[in-house]
DNA sequence: CGATTTTTTGAATCATATCAACGTACGTGG
DNA sequence: CCACGTACGTTGATATGATTCAAAAAATCG
């Protein structure tokens, strides 16, 4: 499984924000490779350094912290199509303070810090592009912070299924509401009213 | 006040992260304009386009939203060394959602959509400074997200301002509210208590 | 100085958490 | 393939952090 790597997916993804040039593609090919993982392996544990960063093909990552308290609390999710990695940790090359873990069965590809920077290197088009996917994400992040501010509980989580109603499937109930900002208690109750 | 940009704080700020040639710093000069606003001038409005990209040099600015009851949420606040603007406007050049205020008469640097394109073609070093400090911005918001999650309003408030003192003094407490999730009267009982 | 904006205070109310108990599903080994 | 144990989901009672509204007090600005 890491012979021939599943570039299709990642090459289209980059074609939407730059032009990527054949050598580019080649220089991409050697640099990353793919990598079938099953649930609940961990890719960068809290504490250590991240020294990769991923992109999902198929499958869902989560992205999460250890709470005062114990619990664990999630930050993000990735899913197809979506980077991963803790920034951070990954460019400053420091101890992380998340922790990276399949919640499914999943085919990534990978990249390592130095394999990454030797790319870009050679092909500056994807610079511009990692920049225009961090961009995306921070926008979405503080569009996020305005939804936790400003609406219930209730209403981000009827939001959210209506916005991705398979993902609400796949995950279990209480990775749901540990990202939504409540209990699992709470989340339950609010299914039970819709439910008649 | 146009006519001699105080390109410095930026171009320090810049060189903590990529190395600059002589040549750049040239470019940077024909493309970046600085500009004096007094307080509460509105930069870029929601519902029209977002064109210019901000630097801080001195001064405030705030980043907010026009929530369904009316009230402006603050989302962001931008100080020195700061930038600031809607990247999803910016980039997208479809219209923004969200308003940048000044809160304080406040010294920026002006660059717009198509100058900067055209700089970060001339001086790719900057394509990755871009990146680094969205990668920053992004990597904060997501922290800023566990702290809203798991720490009261007034824990946030707190560490707030052990971590900015003299920023706490500078802005209104309802916009301090505002940014931080809560109501203005609570900020104000959260004051009360510690007050005696 | 007066007018407006900002902050404070108190009482009532609401959304969500907590805790504990019970029900259900699921996957692993016998 | 069943049984058991563990993980996950539900329910109800009680507790709490934060909101809302209204009004007064304080600060700021032209």
């Amino acid at each position: 499984m890491e012979n021939t790597p599943q570039l299709t997916p990642l090459i289209q993804h980059i074609r939407k924000f730059v032009s990527l040039a054949d050598a580019d593609i080649k220089t991409l090919s050697t640099r990353i490779h793919s990598k079938a993982i099953p649930n609940k392996t961990i890719l960068s544990r809290a504490g250590e350094v991240c020294h990769e960063k991923y992109f999902v093909i198929k499958g869902c990552l989560r992205l999460f912290i250890h709470t005062d308290e114990g619990n664990e609390q999630i930050i993000q999710f990735a899913i197809d199509n979506w980077w991963m990695t803790d920034y951070m940790s990954f460019e400053m090359q420091k101890p992380s303070t998340f922790t990276i873990q399949a919640v499914e069965p999943s085919q990534l590809l990978v990249i390592t810090k130095t394999d990454l920077e030797e790319l870009l290197a050679k092909a500056p088009a994807l610079e511009r592009y990692f920049r225009l996917i961090v961009e995306r994400a921070y926008s979405a992040s503080l569009t996020r912070i305005h939804f936790i501010y400003n609406q219930s509980g209730e209403e981000r989580y009827r939001q959210f299924s209506r916005l991705f109603p398979e993902f609400v499937q796949r995950v279990p109930q209480y990775m749901l509401a540990s990202y939504l900002g409540f209990t699992p208690e709470f989340l339950s109750k609010i299914r039970a009213k819709r439910k008649e």
